[in-house]
DNA sequence: CTTGACCTTCGACCAGGTCGAAGGTCTACG
DNA sequence: CGTAGACCTTCGACCTGGTCGAAGGTCAAG
């Protein structure tokens, strides 16, 4: 099977695939005599649980550590929780980071309804005064 | 007054400076016969303003409408608002993916607390069958 | 005049890919 | 056999928002 297919089946654009290749979050396919990447199902797989753990947004390098271990054939259970854990805790951070942001936009927004109609030439520095 | 003294009284990098510069968000400043940038306060004052609009994660293209408004001595309340509104929907989506995938990263993990014990070698499979 | 702090430009690098150009391959049909 | 067209190859640039380092220039104080 070609990278179009393989692409097709596990969700991915060929693009992707190349890039995950280069990178060697994947291991190279073999190629045709012309050049072309073959692929067979156990590869398909590999690019299945890749595409399933970036759907998770674990970082390409954790990724890549999983991927190498489940070649391998060692159970990559550790990692895989390892990984998820510490994005969760990104995560937690970064919804903490909007909640705080969209507060800020909300207060900004509420801000610039009073004052448009009644100070348009200030409005800038009323609106933008809060705290930088 | 040189860059680095302008990037410190603005909150800013020099180097963001100039990248905001090389950009057109902010005007080219005068130089010294030596090639030296010089900054004046209403410079500066623009800088602030940047550094705040970043704060609040407003896309440059954004910050650099603004700031060409504010330079013309035109109000950018309008664009303030329209930019602010428009991050703060951007905002609210990626609040909820992160909130879905919150959830679904602490049942992956509640999974995995239950089956790394018993099946340590098939645990990624069903740590991570979950819908790709 | 030298020292040292500061400045200049240029280019590479980060994540995580996407897109386009120029060219090669493979398959099916006539 | 030839060729059309779908697919593939590599390479490099581009996206966002900057940061960092190298090689070299400038400026004030001592």
């Amino acid at each position: 099977m070609r990278i179009g297919q393989a692409a097709e089946l596990a969700g991915l654009e060929p693009s992707a695939i190349r890039f995950y290749e280069r990178r060697g979050v994947v291991p190279a396919p073999e190629r045709t005599s012309g050049g072309y990447r073959t692929y067979r199902s156990d590869h398909v797989e590999l690019l299945k649980l890749v595409r399933r753990l970036r759907s998770l947004r674990l970082p390409l390098d954790d990724v890549a550590e999983i991927v190498e271990l489940q070649v391998k054939g060692e159970p990559p259970c550790t990692a895989v929780r390892a990984a998820i854990a510490r994005e969760q805790a990104a995560i937690e951070q970064r919804i903490r980071d909007l909640h705080r942001l969209r507060e800020e936009l909300g207060r900004l927004e509420a801000a610039a309804e009073r004052l448009s109609d009644d100070w348009p030439r200030t409005c800038l520095c009323h609106v933008l005064e809060a705290p930088a």
